[in-house]
DNA sequence: CGGTCTATTGAGCCAAATCAAGATGCGTGG
DNA sequence: CCACGCATCTTGATTTGGCTCAATAGACCG
């Protein structure tokens, strides 16, 4: 199992950190996404303070909006479209550690610096607080707090699971969970068999993700097409004919 | 990269979970870890007010005292010995997702169900606590909660880690980083160089938490022993002779 | 309609898995 | 004390799943 440089590194890496579109500071208590993420826990004069701090900006596809080891100085509330999280070895081998769309909060490293990248797979709007700006708000709300523990748990949870992929599932088992994930978020844990799902990720994102190359995780979907569980359309969407198999697959009982 | 069946169902599976020593209910306030983990950030008051709901058990080594997916309603403070923090698939495949001792908190999920199993290696002390009975007195203290974020936050970069290790990381790369790990487990960063390191951890454990064979890792370490790096004395000893040399190597630059 | 990414497919190779002995250590009981 | 059984660890031989290298095929865009 070497490691695949080549997929890392043939990721043509995009530019660095400059300014961002900034949309000023409206109102979160009208946000489209006010039902969504850690905002959902607030009412509405709670949502008045937490507003006074934050700016809403937008991310362009391909930009790196946290910087491996930066200094931490910002959270973020993601508030449309996708972005990578990432972390990446000296020489340019990368993992992506996950992918967080709507009503993801970014930041709780407690750490001086980030421990991972961010980077926006498409156009990705954002909620930027300031910490220092930030931290006397979460005092002041407990069950803000209590929100994000709740988050920082789910995340966990979906970490450890992501280690039982990297570290024991098939090239099969991975792709077919990455699938079988893509389902659930969209549909929950109703199967809605033949549907199409669109994702914004490329083949090398999943790759870094699922801990293989480009190479053998184009070659295992269309094994899965050819024996007719998915079919793709456009390279970004997929429908999943056969819900029940997939899942199989997944958990190593295909 | 086939999945080592193997190494995950030759390890005999222990014993369910019987009952295990109860010490009764000691006051947390003359605890001899009370200067670590979730405890150390109350006072004599507050410590009080856990003690009530505290009781201290003994695990002997190799039970299982979380059953994966069962019903999460006991939370523990491991105050003595190490524990192994796993998941498993239907087949067998284990991962282990993290080791942990003295000071660390076990059952953050969230969910109605345990995420994980947790094992006991060598002879484990735990504080446990009843999830009915802990919640309020969290709402009670702030700080508790606060605490419990930030330990959770370094879980969950700690998790980072571990994936950007069974993503990308070769076998020899994976030793190394485990190495460092216990290296600065033992000693934060001061190197130390040819000090005596023990751990409780079989070759199998040290496998399930690499994501490799008990070969791999037996071979592995006989490499580095070869190569002058390190020294193994009994099995679960080691002295790591250049310190710099193993971390250069556990990030890739070997 | 050429240039540049991104994705697919094929051929060959290699790191780690699997299979197979031994070696070492350790508790138990004669 | 040693002999036995059992688990753990090490080492060797062989196989293989996924990586690497290479070439082609789409997709998108100015």
């Amino acid at each position: 199992m070497p490691p695949s440089l080549t997929s890392a590194i043939a990721t043509p890496r995009p530019r660095r950190l400059v300014v961002a579109g900034t949309e000023g500071c409206a109102t979160c208590a009208i946000c489209e996404v006010r039902a969504n993420g850690i905002c959902s826990a607030l009412n509405d004069p709670e949502l008045e303070r937490l507003a006074q701090v934050a700016v809403k900006v937008v991310i362009p596809p391909g930009q790196i909006f946290i910087e491996e080891g930066a200094r931490a100085d910002e959270f973020f509330n993601v508030t449309s479209g996708t972005v990578k999280l990432f972390k990446s070895l000296p020489d340019g081998r990368r993992q992506i550690t996950g992918f967080v769309s709507v009503g993801h909060f970014l930041g709780l490293a407690v750490s001086k610096t980030y421990a991972f990248g961010a980077e926006a797979i498409d156009q990705v709007r954002l909620c930027r607080f300031s910490r220092t700006r930030l931290d006397p708000v979460i005092n002041e709300i407990p069950r803000l707090e209590r929100r994000l523990l709740s988050e920082a748990a789910n995340e966990l949870v979906a970490a450890q699971e992501q280690m039982l992929l990297l570290g024991r599932k098939t090239a099969r088992e991975r792709v077919a969970s990455f699938l079988q994930e893509l389902l659930e978020k969209e549909y929950g844990d109703s199967p809605a068999p033949g549907a199409w799902i669109s994702f914004p990720m490329t083949r090398a994102d999943i790759a870094d993700y699922l801990g293989l190359t480009v190479e053998t995780v184009s070659r295992t979907l269309s094994g899965l097409r050819r024996e007719g569980l998915i079919t793709v359309r456009n390279g970004h969407e997929i429908s999943i004919i056969t819900p029940s198999r997939l899942h199989a697959i997944a958990r190593g009982e295909g």
